[in-house]
DNA sequence: ATTCTTACA
DNA sequence: TGTAAGGA
C-alpha cells in the first residue's frame, strides 16, 4: 500500500510516517515511480510506534523496540534480552509518569467534588 | 489526483 | 507537525 492508505488506516498522516521513516523506524520500499511501498504488517507496526511514542518513548528508543515486537502480534512475548535493562528505564519512567497523572487527577477530583478515584470509566 | 523533497511568518 | 513550493 502507498502512503496514504497506510496512514489512513494507522490512524495518522503521511508527514508523520515520513518522519518515522527520517527517524529509522520505518524501512518502507520504494516503486518504480518512487512512491514509498509499505507491505500491510506495517499497520501494525505503526500502531505500535504510536502507542510508544505515547508513552513518552522517543524515537531512539522506539527504533531499538521496534524489530523485538514480531509481525502482527497483538501482545509483546519475546523481548531482545540486551534490551531489557533500557526496557526497565522506559518502564519506571512511565510509573513515574502515571504517578504524577494520577496526582493531576486528584486535582481535578477535588475541583470537581468528585468521589472516588478509582471508579470513574464511564 | 498523489506523492516526493526541501524548507520555514 | 502543518504547510507551501516546484517537480514528476
Amino acid at each position: 500500500m502507498r502512503i496514504s492508505e497506510l496512514a489512513r488506516e494507522a490512524g495518522t498522516t503521511p508527514r508523520a510516517l515520513r518522519y518515522y521513516e527520517e527517524q529509522g523506524l520505518l524501512r518502507p520500499a520504494r516503486l518504480a515511480s518512487g512512491y514509498r511501498h509499505y507491505d500491510p504488517q506495517a499497520v501494525g507496526t505503526v500502531r505500535h510506534i504510536q502507542l510508544l511514542l505515547s508513552a513518552g518513548l522517543n524515537t531512539s528508543a522506539i527504533a531499538e523496540i521496534l524489530p523485538c515486537i514480531p509481525d502482527g502480534v497483538t501482545v509483546l512475548a519475546p523481548t531482545c534480552p540486551e534490551l531489557l535493562d533500557a526496557l526497565a528505564v522506559e518502564r519506571a519512567r512511565i510509573t513515574t509518569s502515571i504517578d504524577r497523572l494520577a496526582a493531576a487527577r486528584d486535582v481535578l477530583d477535588r475541583l470537581i467534588q468528585a468521589g472516588p478515584a478509582a471508579g470513574d470509566q464511564s
